[in-house]
DNA sequence: GTCATAATTTGATCGAGGTCAACTCGTGAG
DNA sequence: CTCACGAGTTGACCTCGATCAAATTATGAC
């Protein structure tokens, strides 16, 4: 890992990401005064579970994969982010230590910004607070979402919601590139990657086309339906 | 639905829940001032999944289920509130809209918060700001660790490791009683009934004793190997 | 292009847990 | 006391997805 000040085109990337759109330049200014930029090699371990932890992160190039360990070495992915997330914000809030572990799933830059600090401004600056309390709202839905999906539905359902989370409202047929190796999507998904491929194969009678990363769907409805 | 002020008897249960015992007196009453109170039998639905919703709730007696549908009809459930716990919070940062169902396990009494207030009191006090992440952040917490147990855990450990939650540190033995019906564990911990009675029959084999609601533990440390 | 290696797919097998049906047990109404 | 009902348990069966092994297809190094 090094660890670098943060440039022009960081800048750009870190106020054009999700968390900091909606805050006023000064607020953001003031969050990202001392920040630093972090970055790694796929596969790194970016912090791990119950470690102490004072910093929350952005993804501003690459893929962060968020997980917890079974007693056994298994690994259950918790969420995955993509660039312009922001992570780890959890520690902050409960002793500042990380509640699950965290590795780069691609080459990766980071930026890393004190949570003392963040937790500060959250005080004095109710935008902060706000768009903090909307991210912490946002990562719990994704984790109730994954909860109620692993629960209500079979592989093949999981991964047709998954593509049609990535297609557009109004369209019939559809194509788009996966973000990432089909190994991510499974874990993602809480499959194996065996079942991942099964699963792809079952909805190709529904009209899902899948070459390399592409997938192409021909019967939106088909697909709600599965 | 019957709808009541808040008598001094609530009050004192509101003021004990965790979401309000670390807050200021003047913070405290500034949320409960026009809090009403509602009362409800088991089985009544308190929001419906997509619906507007413009309170968030806490818990003064009973006990609420928050689940999720199925496209066949199917439930899945979030998480289980006892006495003392506030929900329905996300509901204010994403578009004053229900993300799940929520219903009455029991016969139970509900404060309803405002949460226009809510949010503009966290506008200006820090120290409620504060307390919604935290509360934020918990709940998120409870979502991820549900999701890793079911990736993780056969049904056995996950009951295991729910008996070692409600079981205080140092003991070896120890006895407790459920807080709900085994139907209610059972949904919590994502298993049908029937997989939840014979996870606790595996589970007599490591020294766990079930007699009615009554939970028996003689051997610690054989339930964590588990 | 050619090889080596990693990613993905396919096949075969197995076990966990869901579902349905039957049975037991405890509890409250009368 | 007796009955009826609902909660919980047990048995039988079956489906889904994990796992292991093997085949196949990218992908990058050279």
């Amino acid at each position: 890992m090094k660890t670098l000040r943060l440039n022009a085109n960081d800048r750009a990337a870190l106020l054009g990401s999700c968390f900091f759109e909606k805050l006023p330049v000064a607020a953001s200014n003031a969050i990202i005064e001392d920040v630093v930029v972090s970055t790694h090699e796929e596969h790194d371990i970016l912090f791990s579970h119950g470690e102490p932890l004072d910093h929350v992160f952005v993804v501003l190039s690459g893929l962060v994969r968020l997980y917890r360990l079974g007693k056994d070495g298994r690994e259950a992915d918790i969420a995955v982010f993509p660039r312009g997330e922001l992570f780890g914000e959890s520690a902050m809030f409960l002793g500042n230590r990380a509640t699950a572990n965290a590795q780069a799933i691609d080459t990766t830059m980071l930026a890393r910004i004190d949570s003392r600090k963040l937790r500060k401004l959250a005080e004095q600056t109710p935008e902060i607070a706000d768009a903090l309390m909307q991210l912490l709202c946002r990562h719990a839905q994704m984790a109730e979402d994954c909860l109620a999906e692993d629960r209500l539905l079979t592989a093949p359902q999981r991964v047709a919601s998954y593509i049609l989370g990535n297609c557009p409202d109004g369209t019939l047929s559809f194509s788009f590139r996966l973000p990432f190796q089909k190994n991510v999507l499974a874990g993602k998904l809480g499959l194996a990657p065996e079942a991942l491929s099964r699963a792809f194969s079952a909805l190709r009678r529904s009209g899902v086309t899948v070459r390399g990363r592409v997938i192409e769907i021909h019967d939106r409805q088909a697909l709600e339906r599965f």
